[in-house]
DNA sequence: GATGAATGAGATTTCATTCAT
DNA sequence: TATGAATGAAATCTCATTCAT
């Protein structure tokens, strides 16, 4: 009986995860204007009236995949750095990890680079959606710690964070869109010796 | 005779700069997917039909109106910085500049970071649309010269320009899109700031 | 053993009774189209696939339910005239019961006056749908009894019930559907006196 | 030149007749819900879009449809009893004329003793959508000049309008339905006879 | 060239019904 | 028997594009 149950459930959590990840890889590919509903369940391998068992809607689908995503990354990536003391490093190993992360999964920075960045109007419906803002707060609080314990100069950490996020995802985009051919691994150094050392000649 | 040819094409050339400002009116307010062709149409007072005659269809409306705003910002900002002679100071004002167009026309700044990046689908069907491009380039001769001249230290200039990109891009968009009440106009100096000085504790 | 199928048979009679009753009133609240069978499941306490163990399909479920109800309603109406000897008089005791049931159960007017009338094809299909015949037949018979007793003039017994039953009919529908505020309770009497008096000067 | 644009709008209003009359007629059949917009279109022979330049949806579509079959019959009842002084004669002609436009377009009687009787839902949507009712107001216009002038007793006009619109209504949709055989044309006499003069044996 | 009515493919979503468990 | 996840047909509606005028 109890396996029974369990059968039920493992085929619910696989269908789950299919269309979890159809819906990555559609709207990573074309956008989310430019995927149906219709793909994303042949993707899958499930009927188009399956996807509203799981989500209300194609807006839905969306937000909650977005969600899940980064949800499941930052997790990564606070795993990674929980045991390192120093905030510097705490912050440059954050890069590493970010970078590493969607280096192997090219499909995530598309989705991730493109669909975070909604129209005003889908803001405004969806108030709740600003799945970067996790990112962002794990980046200001490192910096305000960076500030604080004299690793940093006096910054606006929340600018800092901006500048720091900014400039990492237009190089993933880039590196994802256009296939740029720049060693993506070990960028982060050069990312990161610019930030903290500056440009200037001395 | 001839004269009359030269009304024909004067009215030519007003409705097509018509469309082309009510398309970039409406892509602006509205994005790209929730802009329909009539929608310009009734901006432009002309007829649905009419758009076709001087456009191909809706992407290339789009493209070229956007490859064409990007030249024409481009070429401000280039009037504008061209009796600077310090590549520094010419790079700086680029920022300033950049900043202001956007803060002027702030729907100018949502269908640039929105539209701008496309699905990797439609840079492979359009291969002509990097509007980007263009600016990036300029970021970068400016930045070898910062450095052939002894004004910056040995650093990639193809990097340096997407993260420069990258942090002004990503700060207008939230800026924008969050209505962030982050004082835009006086930024470019903290942005430079960190930029050219680093953010390590001297 | 004989117990056992005794109260499988029970367990069976209750949960047919449970979906014909959410079914009644999941009708008369939304109609027939405004109802899934998914929302009458879950009123019944039932699974979706449940309700095709005891109905065919949903067109079925609706017959059989109206069918059903007029018939406990018209029992109700009988029991309620049986020890009434004067015919006319019946024939008004029926109308204050008719008036009474639904102004005790609006929800069942409005599945009573919304849904009975069905499209020629939906009567094509499902001959033995004619729910309202049976109080036709009553009222007719009463009349013909009222005519020969001579309680009333000679009039067509089959017109006279269609009068009756479609004014009767439509108040109750005015006042169901658009809230009248005529004092329903007291109404059947001056219908009565118009029908029985006429409404001539005299 | 006026010629052509004569041509268009013949051809639109064309249009718009055939699709007025397709609605209409798949009304009557099958029901609102029944009925698709395609149905409607490939009725109309034109294609499914061409119903939305018309109507901005299917309820617009139905309410304006019947409104204005509504406002088109009430004009013919109204010019046609028009020239009659005695109110009572009048109200007379209106039942006669009334059978009279049904029996000789049974499509519209169909359509409008089922589709008038719609949900309450539908009600509190369109609060403007009460076609019954100016036909309603003309009875009790009548009937209040009737009981004034002596012609009847003293009555409630709105019970006895709603009392006799409700009897020919039903008169009509069976008829309609069950496709009686009821010698539709002369039965108003022994409406009128049961109304004016009672049902009592004198 | 200019028009705008008409088209019809395609998108999202619902829901009656089935069937493996 | 009972379940309820899955199905997929069908419905409404939008809109880029065409073409007769």
């Amino acid at each position: 009986m109890a396996k029974k149950i369990k059968k039920v459930d493992q085929n619910k959590a696989k269908k789950k995860k299919a269309i979890f990840e159809s819906a990555i890889e559609n709207f990573a590919k074309n956008g989310f204007h430019n995927t149906s509903m219709s793909d994303i369940a042949k993707s899958a391998g499930v009927a188009d009236g399956t996807l509203y068992l799981y989500y209300k809607n194609k807006d839905d689908l969306m937000i909650k995949v977005f969600n899940e995503m980064v949800d499941e990354k930052l997790e990564l990536i606070q795993e990674a750095i929980k045991d390192e003391k120093n905030p510097l490093e705490k912050l440059y190993k954050v890069f590493e990890y970010h970078i590493e992360l969607f280096t192997n999964n090219p499909d995530y920075v598309r989705f991730f680079v493109q669909e975070v960045r909604q129209s005003p109007e889908f803001y405004d419906r969806f108030p709740d959606f600003h799945p970067i803002n996790k990112y962002l707060s794990l980046l200001e609080d490192l910096i305000k710690e960076c500030v604080d314990k004299g690793y940093m100069k006096q910054i606006d950490p929340v600018l800092a964070a901006k500048i720091l996020y900014g400039s990492i995802d237009f190089i993933l985009s880039e590196w994802s869109l256009r296939k740029d051919n720049l060693p993506l691994k070990n960028i982060y150094k050069n990312v990161i010796d610019i930030f903290h050392n500056g440009m200037r000649y001395e």
